[in-house]
This record gives C-alpha cells, structure tokens and sequence, in this order.
DNA sequence: AGTGATCAGATTTTT
DNA sequence: TCTGATCACT
C-alpha cells in the first residue's frame, strides 16, 4: 500500500488517508480527482473495511465501472465489486426496490425517462383540454422536476400560497394541478421518474426512521464525486446518511459546475462547512493533465466569474502550444478544417484517432464533422444524441418486455397495443381510457374483465383485446422460467415483430430489423454473464429479462462501443466532463451558440456557461483549437454569426489567430478591441520550423486542395515511382486511387512499412 | 381503422 | 433539415 502513496502528491496523500470524519477535497480541473476518490477506496479496503459498508456515488455509471476496474487493479482483489458504487439514480433506486412496498410501490416499479414522462405530460394536458402552448409540456415537466428536487409535493405546490402566485404571474395557474395529476398518473402506472427516484429516498428516509437507521448503520463510508453538480434532494440524503458517524468524503471543483440547469446546486459545495464544523478541506491545485498554455488559457478565463472558491491552479508540464483560434466562413467550411487538421496531426505526428475529440455545445451540431470526417474516411463515435434504447423499434421491442414486468405501464401498453396492427386504434383505446376511469380501475385491471370489455368496446373489439391480454398473460408466465435471450427472441418472434421487420427491405427497414438483431445478442451477453452482485462471483443461474428491464433503465445513455476501432470521440461538453484527450477543439463558439442566447441575460446562467468553456479547455492534455463560423445554417436558414465573448477573455498570452486573409475589415468584426492579426510566436515544441508550421495551417485552413509545391509534382506521381516523406524517409509507391483532392498513394516505406497517404497532405517528394 | 400527405416547430445542456 | 402531429382519404 505504501507504494500506492508513493504514487501520490502530498495534499492527494492526505485526501486518501484522512478517512475518519468529514472531508472536502476541492479538486481543479486534471488535479487527480479520479485517483483521489480510487485511491481512497482502495485504502479503505485495504484497512480491512468492509466493501458492502462503502457508499460511493459517481456522476455517471461508466466512471463508477471504471473506478471499481482501477481499484481491482490497485488491491488485486475483486472484492472491490462489492462496493456500493454508482449514480445517485441507480444506488437509490436499487434501495427503493428493496423498499417498495414501504412506499407503495411493487418491486418491479418502472422507471420512465424523458420519453414516458414528457408522453405521460401530453396525454394529460391533452385530457385536459389545456392548451399545450401555454403550458408547453417541457417547461411544465422542468418545472415539476425543480418542485421534486426542492422536495416540495404535489399537494404542497397546489396548496402554498406563494408559490399559486407565483404561477398567476406568469399567468400558469394550472400547474398545481397539472403536478397533481402527473403524480398520481406515475403511480397509478406503478412508475418513477428520475426525480422520484431521488424524492422517494428522501421520503423512505422522512417516514421510515428505522429504515434511514438501518443505512445509516450500512453506509460506515460515504464518497460523492462531482459534489457541486448534487441538488438539494441529493444533498438532504447524503446528510442524513451520514449523520451518525459523519464518515463523508465530498470530492467537487466549483468551477465545473455545469448542471445548475437540472438543479444543482452549487452551495451545496459552497456550504459545505456549515453543515461540519470539523471539516478538513484540501485542495488539489497541480494539474497533471494539460500544458501551461492551456492551463493558464482555462484560468484566465474562469477568473472573469465572481462566484468561486480562491485557488490557484498550477502545472509544472511543458509549456506547450498556444491555443489556437480559428476562424471559418461557414459551419461546413467548419467542418472540414477540423478534419483536416486532425488528419493533418495523425499524419504529422503518427497519432491514433482516439487522441482527438470534438466538443459541442449542443447535439445539433455533429452533423458538419460527422460529414467531412467521414469524407476523409476517418473513423468517428459519437456520444450521446440519439441513443440505442430510444430508438422506435427498440422502444417497441422493450415496451413489450416493460409490460410483462409491470402490466401498470401505461405508456408501455399504449405503446405496443396496436404494435403490430391488431385492430385496437386510437377510439378503442381513448373508451378504455374513460372506463378505467369511470370504474376508478386500472386499464389492466379492466381489461381482464370481458363483460365490461364487451359493454364498452362492443363484441368483436372486446375480443382483440382479449386477445392481446391473453398474449401478454402468457408471455409473463414464461418470464420467470425462461432466460432473458430465450424470452426475448420468443416475443419478438410471437408478437410478429421480427417477421414484420425482416418483410421490410427498405434501407430503413434493414437497420430497424438489424438494431432488433443487436439488442437481442446484447441480452444473449447479459443472459449468459452472470455475476453475482454480492458475492463478485459468476455464477450459472439464469438471468431473467425483468432483470435486464432493470439494468438497463439507468444505463440507457452509455451505448457501448461494440467494434474497438479507435476513433475521434464527437461530443457536447456535457458529456465530456470527466473525460480528457491529447487534442481538442471546441466548436462552434460563437454568440448565441456558446453562450447560447437563452442564458446571456442572466449574471449566473452566464457563468455557468463559462464554467462550461472552462471544463471544455480543460479537457486537453496537449493542444486546444477553438472554431467559429461566421456563417452557420440553423434550423434551415442560414444565419450571421459573431465570435464568442468567451474567445475575447482569454488572456491573449496563451492564443494565436488563424483566419483567412480578411477581405472586408478586421477579421474580429466591429470588435472595438484592438485585435492581434495573426499572430504565430508560439514557440512549438516539435520539430516545426515557423515555415513549415505556416505552411501546415494553410493546408488546414484550405479547403480545396492548396497547390503548393509539392502538389504540383504530386499531379505526375505514379506507381512504382521511390519517393521520400518528411517523416517517414524514403519509400516506393504501391498504389494509387482517387482523383483530385482525394487522391490517394499506399507507399512501402523503407522505415515503418506501409502506409496510405493523402496526397493533399502528404509532403512527397518524388526522387526518380 | 389504417395510411399517407402536409405543415409546424425545434435547438441547451442530462441522470 | 428533420421529426411529430394533424387531417383527409380509403
């Protein structure tokens, strides 16, 4: 263990080791945050605690599996996997299982996501009769969702005074009510949203004060990372369950706090002290990650905000490359340099393509990289956006699992009813909406009872239903015998899914059936993989799909990479927090874009945006490139675009500009600023001379092929022909395809083999 | 009941 | 540009 500590720098030593009594650990960006929190574990195992009395909570489920993977690593133990370690949503809805019954709910509870919720919210807006642009339902279902992390009720919202008024004001007196009806439609369907998952706790803990003691008593250890993105909900638990023996380690940096939007709340972490007189605080300042340009760039920036803890973020890397500033006329021009640049370091510096990512503000943004990088075949993941499980046909598919484990999922059944058509439409399902009702029965319930089928729908439709009741009656009763696999393929075979898929030979058809194909062999793994959640050991019990139902709900956003191609990583900032790559370019940074126009008004919504420019630059390890467009298609038009504030507070130390020749003005627009033209002092830390390394950002910053010398004698380039390479020495050529600017040799190089060029970049000389 | 066409609205970020 | 919601037609 001691050589464990060797690896650690004084104050991250002593984060590790003070594991009695409250500890806050401010951690700057790239400071060891993740080593800290792995280390710590692993120390305290290592001191004989047990594992099931750890409670570590984790901003994502992936940093949580690759937490425990390090620390089976460091103690050599698989013990590590008994670690109560995850999200705040999938460690207390694991407890709320155990717990249901406590709080009305079955075991089997649903979870919905955004989907369910925001379909739940139309529906009821729709019955209503409330007009849904008045109260658009993602305003409301925000608005519910700040009520639940403030723990306020349904009945408390309706009932107090101020916040009725609040409401008239803006003239959306409804919303009580609306909350009301929300919440009793989840329950009636035997589900929880996300909030709930985390309101619930807090009222298992409110009303059942055993059950918080028995917890208490089970949690000797408590860790949460990412502490300033904690709400009040999140917060209030974690206090009381740690309240008896106040063993709470929070780990956070409050200047990446980004997700104020969902209710964090950053005093959580700025308070912190109040709550424990006897807090030890460290601070974690050396950043081991990024260059002194970029790190002094990231604290130049983040100074401009008034709200933050004082610390000084220091490195003692190299000091690398300034950060460079590019400007492009339009987002496809955009597109293509980023590309080109990265095609231009890999071929420079021999680098893979998992060294670069692309950082958005928004999803919406991919489409211009996805494009140029593609026609420069280069392979690209991207994170986030539309994932696997909220894909139609998989939604279908899982809707029929949702509904053998829980027959109360309304937003499932209304889903598949009439999936495939079976001649249940929209009127019959609208009757047996207000029958339910008028019965004061659940759809389920009702629709097991044929009599009142028949009154209500008529003979021949009381019979479909029937039908499809005695389906999904069948197929529960295989649920508990069969394996998730088995289970699955049966329901897709039996529900004419699969057969309607495989009919459709349309494109879309084929990656429809094809994802079916995928999801299936996904539950084939899960099915045959059993591991034992107490014990870490594998077992060979059958794994059923209810259990699948349950793990997948909380994963659905980590899609795993299912080839191990290396690849450019596409993602918003978001999702990149935690993450870190050799090289980085932020896009899209322009006003109203980033800072995106909805938060320039407000004095903390606007920190909260350079907070999140902040966590972008400070994603990089070696080189940080920052684009604009001044042109930029949205939403179908084509729109003018000015370069973001966020460009203008960097220290202008740290930076270089890149742009075009400036045909009309300076190229910074009606900028009053005096600002540099381009300026290209960096002093680079490879082996570029300043010709070469203009040359180079002429060839990224052109779009066409440029002729430069080289090029021209590249046009008479032939197989067979021996050339010589900058880098790679001399070679013979293999093969030649493409045309224009696409043109491409394979050459055998004497030093490293073979290799594919793009001519366009490659710097050949032909020697005979 | 089911299908196809037309039109409006969307873009902030996510467990 | 793309998705979904609504409407008209079969």
């Amino acid at each position: 263990m001691d050589t464990i500590l060797s690896k650690l720098n004084e104050p991250q030593k002593s984060a590790v080791t003070q594991t009695e009594g409250p500890v806050m650990v401010i951690a700057g960006a790239g400071s060891g945050k993740t080593r800290v929190l792995t280390y710590r574990v692993a120390w305290l195992l290592n001191k004989g605690v047990d594992p099931f009395q750890i409670l570590a909570l984790t901003f994502t489920n992936k940093a949580a599996f690759e937490m425990k993977e390090r620390i089976i690593e460091l103690i050599g133990s698989n013990e590590a996997r008994n670690v109560w370690m995850g999200t705040f949503h999938s460690i207390f809805s694991r407890i709320l299982r155990a717990e249901s019954d406590k709080l009305g709910y079955s075991f089997n509870f649903t979870i919905y996501d955004k989907d369910d919720t925001k379909s739940v919210m139309r529906s009821i807006l729709k019955e209503q009769n409330i007009d849904n642009k008045v109260y658009n339902p993602d305003f409301v279902l925000h608005r519910i969702s700040q009520a639940k992390s403030s723990l306020i009720s349904a009945n408390e919202y309706a009932n107090n005074v101020e916040i009725q008024a609040q409401d008239k004001s803006i003239n959306k007196p409804l919303l009580g009510m609306i909350y009301q009806l929300y919440v009793a439609r989840c329950k009636r369907s035997d589900a929880m949203d996300f909030d709930d998952l985390i309101y619930n706790t807090n009222l298992l803990f409110r009303d059942f004060p055993e059950a918080l003691v028995r917890y208490q008593h089970k949690f000797n250890y408590i860790l949460v990372d990412e502490y300033q993105d904690t709400n009040y909900a999140q917060y209030l638990i974690i206090k009381k369950l740690a309240a008896s023996h106040e063993n709470i380690c929070v780990v956070g940096d409050d200047a990446q706090s980004i997700y104020a939007f969902r209710g964090a709340n950053i005093q959580n972490i700025l308070n912190f002290k109040n709550d424990y007189p006897e807090l030890i605080t460290f601070k974690l300042e050396q950043n081991y990650r990024s260059t002194q340009n970029i790190v002094n760039a990231a604290n130049s920036i983040i100074a401009k905000n008034k709200q933050q803890i004082a610390k000084n973020i220091w490195t003692q890397n190299e000091e690398g490359q300034k950060v460079t500033i590019i400007r492009t006329a339009s987002d496809a021009e955009e597109g293509s340099t980023v590309a080109n640049s990265i095609f231009e370091s890999k071929m420079n510096y021999q680098l893979q393509n998992d060294a670069f990512a692309i950082l958005y503000r928004t999803n919406a943004q991919s489409r211009s990289f996805e494009e140029a990088l593609r026609r420069l075949s280069i392979p690209y993941r991207i994170y986030g956006g539309l994932s696997f499980y909220k894909r139609k046909e998989i939604k279908d598919v899982l809707g029929y699992f949702r509904l053998v484990v829980n027959q109360y999922d309304e937003e499932a059944l209304f889903r598949i009813i009439n999936y495939p058509a079976r001649g249940i439409g929209k009127t019959t399902v609208e009757k047996l909406i207000v029958e339910a009702d008028q019965r004061q029965m659940k759809i389920w319930d009702l629709m097991q009872n044929i009599q009142y089928l028949q009154k209500a729908l008529g003979n021949a439709t009381a019979i479909k239903v029937d039908e499809f009741v005695t389906k999904i009656k069948s197929f529960m009763v295989l649920l508990k015998t069969k394996n998730a696999f088995d289970f699955a393929k049966h329901i897709v075979n039996a529900t004419g899914i699969f057969k309607d898929l495989n009919d459709d030979k349309t494109p879309e058809g084929i990656s429809r059936f094809e994802n079916i194909e995928e999801m299936l062999n996904g539950i084939k793994d899960f099915s045959e993989i059993e591991v034992n959640i107490e014990t870490g050991e594998t077992q060979n019990n059958i794994r059923t799909l209810d259990e699948y139902m349950l793990e997948i709900a909380l994963y659905a956003n980590d899609e795993k990479d299912t080839d191990d191609t290396r690849k450019v990583s596409l993602m918003t900032i978001h999702a990149a927090k935690g993450l870190e790559f050799p090289y980085v370019y932020i896009v899209g940074v322009e006003e109203n874009l980033f800072p995106s126009a909805q938060t320039v008004n407000s004095r903390t919504e606007l920190e909260e945006e350079r907070r999140l420019f902040y966590v972008a630059l400070t994603r990089s390890q070696k080189k940080a490139f920052i684009t604009y467009a001044e042109n930029r298609y949205r939403w179908g038009s084509l729109t003018f675009c000015e370069p973001s504030r966020f460009i203008d507070e960097i220290d202008s130390e740290y930076v270089e500009y890149i742009g075009k020749p400036n045909s009309f003005g300076s190229p910074w627009g009606s900028s009053q600023k005096t600002k540099p033209e381009v300026k290209l002092t960096g002093q680079a830390i490879n082996s570029f001379t300043p010709r070469e390394k203009l040359k180079k950002l002429n060839t990224i910053l052109s779009n066409s092929a440029a002729p430069s010398e080289e090029n021209t004698d590249i046009e008479s380039l032939q197989v067979g022909m021996e050339v010589e390479h900058l880098r790679f020495g001399k070679g013979k050529v293999l093969q030649m395809e493409g045309s224009g600017p696409n043109k491409k040799a394979t050459v055998f190089f004497n030093s490293v083999g073979q290799k594919q060029l793009l001519l366009k970049f490659a710097k050949l000389k032909i020697l005979s």
